[in-house]
DNA sequence: GCGACAG
DNA sequence: ATCTTGTCGC
C-alpha cells in the first residue's frame, strides 16, 4: 500500500492494515554504531489539512546539526488516538526523500511499540524507511508502569500483560517523563541509552527537540501569507 | 457501561 | 497538536 493512498482509508482500514505491518516489526540490535541521528516532527496550523513536516540531521555523539529537509503536505485523515502515523507519515516521508544523506537511526514524536498494535508512529515509520528508529513521546498512550523516581535519567518499565514495550524515563528533574520505546531494527536498550545520549538540559531529547523547533519555524513563516481567521470587512 | 486516549 | 500572559516554584 502506498502512504499517499492512507487519506482514504477508514479507521477501520488503518487497523487492519497495522495488524499486517506488525507481523514485520523487528527489534534486535543496530547492525552499525550510529554516527547520524536524526529527528522528526510535524507542525500545523488548528483546523488546517496542511502540514509542516521536518527531519534533522544531528552528529552523534556531539549532536550537532549537520543537516536538514522539510515538506509542505497536505492531509485528511484526522487525529485519532492509535492512528496518528496515518496523519503524520506521508509528509514525514516527503521531507525523507529530500535529505542529503540517511542518518543511521531516526527518532520519532510518539510511540515505537508501545502500542496496543505494537505499531507506534516510530515503528511505522522505520518499518516503510527500513531505518533503524525509536519512539520518544511525552505522554502515554498504553502499557502500565509506576512512576519513576525524581532523579535525573531515573526509569521505569512499561508493560502490556507482562511484555515489556517501553520505557518511561524522567529526563529531567522536576519534569513528567517521557516514554521510550524501540521502533524498528533496534534493541529497548539501545534506544534508551540512545536518547539518554540525546538529552542536552531539556526534557525533550535533541533529534525531536531541534526537529520541533524547525517545523514551527517554517510554518510560522509560511503562514505570514495570508489570514487563518475570516477577516472582518 | 465507564474511563483512557501518542500528536 | 494549537490557542496564549502571566505566574508559581525551584
Amino acid at each position: 500500500m502506498q502512504p499517499a493512498a492512507y487519506e482514504n482509508l477508514s479507521p477501520e482500514q488503518a487497523i487492519a492494515w497495522q495488524h499486517e505491518l506488525r507481523r514485520q516489526i523487528d527489534i534486535r540490535p543496530l547492525d552499525k554504531p550510529v554516527k547520524i541521528i536524526g529527528g522528526a516532527d510535524i507542525s500545523f496550523n488548528k483546523y488546517s489539512e496542511v502540514v509542516y513536516a521536518g527531519i534533522i540531521l544531528l552528529k552523534y555523539p556531539e549532536l550537532t546539526i549537520i543537516g536538514h529537509a522539510t515538506a509542505i503536505s497536505k492531509t485528511k485523515f484526522p487525529y485519532i488516538s492509535g492512528l496518528l502515523a496515518f496523519r503524520e507519515v506521508p509528509a514525514l516521508l516527503e521531507a525523507w526523500e529530500k535529505l542529503p544523506f540517511k542518518p543511521d537511526v531516526m527518532v520519532l514524536d510518539g510511540q515505537g511499540i508501545a502500542h496496543e498494535r505494537r505499531t507506534g508512529i516510530a515503528t511505522h515509520f522505520g518499518l516503510l524507511t527500513n531505518v533503524p528508529s525509536i519512539g520518544s513521546a511525552k505522554s502515554r498512550l498504553y502499557g502500565r508502569y509506576q512512576e519513576p523516581g525524581n532523579e535525573v535519567f531515573d526509569q521505569s518499565p512499561m508493560y502490556d500483560k507482562g511484555e515489556l514495550i517501553g520505557i518511561a524515563l524522567r529526563s529531567k528533574k522536576k519534569c513528567n517523563p517521557i516514554y521510550i520505546s524501540p521502533g524498528h531494527h533496534i534493541s529497548m536498550e539501545q534506544s534508551v541509552e540512545l536518547i539518554r545520549n540525546c538529552i542536552r538540559g531539556y526534557r525533550i531529547p535533541e533529534p525531536t527537540r531541534q526537529a520541533h523547533l524547525l517545523v514551527n519555524k517554517i510554518r510560522i513563516a509560511d503562514g505570514e501569507n495570508f489570514n487563518p481567521q475570516p477577516t472582518l470587512f
